[in-house]
DNA sequence: TATCAACACGAAACCGTTTTCGTAACATTT
DNA sequence: AAATGTTACGAAAACGGTTTCGTGTTGATA
C-alpha cells in the first residue's frame, strides 16, 4: 500500500519549497538545472502524477464531457457514443455517461448534478419524455449559465445550440425512390409516435417522395406503433388487410418484425414486398435475406458532436461564433430486402 | 448569463462570513435562525449548488466511478453498463466510462488518467490483449494505492479482488445436457480463441458434460473462431465435413452464423440440428425460429458489480474485508432453435 | 565601491468547500 | 461584582495544485 505522493511531499522530502517542486516538474527556467533534475529523479522515482481534482479547481476545467443518452442498449446510441468517447478521448477529454431512460425528471437531475463542475459541457440526445412534454428549461439554465451544448439526433428548434442531425427526410425520401424505380407503387411506412422529430421527418419525406411520383398518400398504410415491443399481431393484420408491396421502417426491429410477419403470411421478401429498415445493426446484417437498410454513421455523428462541443468549450470566449446545426448524410445500403 | 454562485458570493452580499454561510445552508444550530433565513432565501434565489469539485478535493472522494469495457457496441456489455449506472446512480455516483477497444495500451493509459483522483474505484473487464499477455502490472498498483477494482465476466486469478462472474461452465453443461436429452449425441462446440477465461470455462463444461454421458470428445467437433467476423466459408467447411445434430456457440453471432449456414445447407434448424448460444440479445429474439440461447443477466451482473465497488468504498477502512467472488447464475432459455 | 541585472528560489494568494477553534457579546449564577 | 456559561459568528487551516510577486545571493558593470 503506497498511496498517492503529492508536490508537498516531495517538497518536504528534498527539503524545498512547494513551489519549487511545481515549477521543476513543468520545467520552468526559473529553477537551476541540478534542483530539476534532482525533483524530477525524484517525482519519476515515486511515480508522481498531479492530481485531477486540484487541477479542475484551479483552472475551472475538468476535461469531462457529460454525455446523456436515452438508452444504452441500442444500437445507434452506442455507436454515437463511440464516436464521442474516441475523438473525445484523442483529445484528452473523459466521458460521464448518465442514461435517462426516457424519462424527463432523470434527464433533468443528471444534468443538473453534472453541472455543478463535474463537466465542462453536455452532449445530449433528448428522451422520449421531454420531448412529447416540449419543456426544455433545464437546457435553456445551463446555457444561460454558460456551460456549453450539443444535441444531437433527437433535438428540438426551441434551443439554441450545436446540433448534429441526420438529413432523415431526405433519406427516406430516396429510400422511397428506391422502391418506386424498383416497380412498387403500394408502400407502406411504419413509423412510432411522432413526438421525434426524427419520426416526423422520416415520414415528411416519405411523403415527399410519393407526391413528387404523383402517387396519392393513404393514410391506411401508415402504421404508427408505440414501442419496440412485440407487434406481431398488429403487423400481421396490417399486412393482411392492405394491398401493399414494399414497406419503410423507421427502425431495425420494425423492419425485422416485418420481415418475419410477411414471411410468415406466406409472402416473399423482396419479390412481393421489399422491405428497408433505419440502422446498420446487427439485425440488418444477420437477417436473411439482409436487410436493406439506411445507415446513420452514428460514431461519425458521436465524432463531430464532440468536436463541435470541444471547439466550443476551448475557443476563446471573446469571439461568440454562431451555433452550427451539422447534418450527417445517412446512406441507403442495398441489400437483399429489396429489389434493384 | 448568470454563471454559477459560490460560498464567497453569498457571504459578501449578505456581509457575513464564508463559514456561516456554509454553516448555514447545512443547518448548523451555530447559527441563529435569522440569519440562516436570511442566507438560505437569498442561496435559493440564486440557486445555489455546492461546487462538486471542490467538495471532492475536501472529502478526498468523487463520488464518481470508472468502467473500463473492451467495447460498447455488444449488446452483454451494454447490459452490465446499464445496471452499474443504475445501481451506481441510485447510489449517487456517476460513471465515467472508458473504452479499451480491446487494446492493453488504451486500457492502462485510461485507467491511469482516471487514477489520478478522478474516481473513487473501477469496474472492469479486461481486454483481449490484456488477457493474451497476461500483464496486470496495472491493476496491480492501482490496487497498491488503495483504489478498489472489481472485475467482471473477463477476470484474472492473478488478481485479488471482487470479482462477478457467470457460471460459464456449469451453464454450458446445462446446454450440452439438454442436447443429449432430446437425443442429440455428435454435438459441437465453436468458440473463440482460449485466452478469454469465459470460452475456456464453456468449453470445460462442454467437455464434462459429454463425459458424464459417456460421449467422446470428437476434437473435429470444436471448431475455434478468431473473432466475430464473417466465418460462413468456415463454418460451411465445418457443418458440411462432419456430421453433427447440434451445436453450442458461445456467442450469438457465431449462433446465428450456424443458423444461417445450416440451413443454406438445407438442414432444418432444429429437426436436424439443434442450436444453442451465448447471449440473449436480439439477434435471438428475433431471428427464425427463434434462438435457444444462455442469458447472462448482464443487467443483474453490473448491479452486483456496482454494490461490492460502493460496499467496499464505503466501508469504513479498518475492517478489511475479505475479497468474494460473486457468481451469477445463467438461465438457459429454450426457444426455437433447439427440441424440447 | 556602489549599482544593477540575472539567477534561483520561497511566500502567499487562489480555486470552493468544510471544519476546528477562538472569541466577542451577552446572560446567568454565586 | 466576579466568575462562568451560552450564543453567534469569524479566522484560518486544509484538500493539491499553479502562478505572481518578492527577495537574497551572485557576478558584472560603471
Amino acid at each position: 500500500m503506497k498511496p498517492k505522493i503529492t508536490l508537498k511531499d516531495i517538497a518536504r522530502e528534498l527539503d524545498v519549497s512547494i513551489s519549487t517542486v511545481s515549477k521543476a516538474l513543468k520545467n520552468s527556467k526559473e529553477i537551476s538545472k541540478d534542483t530539476k533534475d534532482r525533483i524530477k529523479a525524484f517525482a519519476k522515482f515515486y511515480n508522481y502524477r498531479p492530481n485531477n481534482i486540484a487541477l479542475s479547481l484551479k483552472n475551472k476545467k475538468t476535461k469531462n464531457i457529460g454525455v446523456v443518452i436515452p438508452d444504452i442498449v441500442h444500437h445507434f446510441f452506442t455507436t454515437v457514443f463511440r464516436g464521442i468517447e474516441m475523438y473525445a478521448n484523442k483529445m484528452g477529454y473523459n466521458v460521464i455517461v448518465c442514461i435517462s431512460d426516457e424519462s424527463f425528471d432523470k434527464e433533468v437531475i443528471n444534468m443538473e448534478m453534472l453541472a455543478n463542475g463535474s463537466i465542462d459541457g453536455f452532449i445530449l440526445s433528448l428522451s422520449a419524455e421531454t420531448q412529447r412534454r416540449n419543456d426544455f428549461t433545464h437546457l435553456k439554465e445551463l446555457l444561460d449559465q454558460g456551460i456549453p451544448i450539443v444535441l444531437f439526433d433527437r433535438i428540438t428548434e426551441e434551443i439554441e445550440c450545436d446540433k448534429v442531425i441526420l438529413n432523415d427526410a431526405e433519406i427516406a425520401c430516396e429510400a422511397v425512390n428506391h422502391f418506386i424505380k424498383s416497380g412498387c407503387r403500394k408502400i407502406a411506412l411504419i413509423t412510432t409516435e411522432n413526438y421525434f422529430n426524427v419520426s416526423e421527418s422520416r415520414k415528411d419525406g416519405y411523403a415527399v417522395a410519393l407526391r413528387s411520383n404523383n402517387i396519392e398518400i393513404d393514410q391506411n398504410l401508415i402504421l404508427t406503433l408505440p414501442h419496440e415491443i412485440d407487434n406481431t399481431d398488429v403487423m400481421t393484420k396490417f399486412f393482411k388487410e392492405n394491398s401493399i408491396d414494399a414497406v419503410l421502417c423507421v427502425n431495425e426491429i420494425f423492419a425485422i418484425q416485418s420481415m418475419s410477419v410477411i414471411q410468415h403470411l406466406g409472402f416473399n421478401v423482396p419479390s412481393d414486398i421489399s422491405i428497408i429498415g433505419f440502422t446498420d445493426g446487427i439485425l440488418s446484417r444477420y437477417s436473411s435475406p439482409k436487410l436493406s437498410t439506411i445507415a446513420q454513421h452514428g460514431q461519425e455523428m458521436g465524432e463531430l458532436a464532440a468536436k463541435l462541443l470541444i471547439n466550443r468549450m476551448e475557443s476563446v470566449e471573446v469571439i461568440e461564433e454562431p451555433f452550427k446545426t451539422e447534418i450527417i448524410n445517412a446512406t441507403l445500403i442495398k441489400r437483399g430486402s429489396s429489389i434493384n
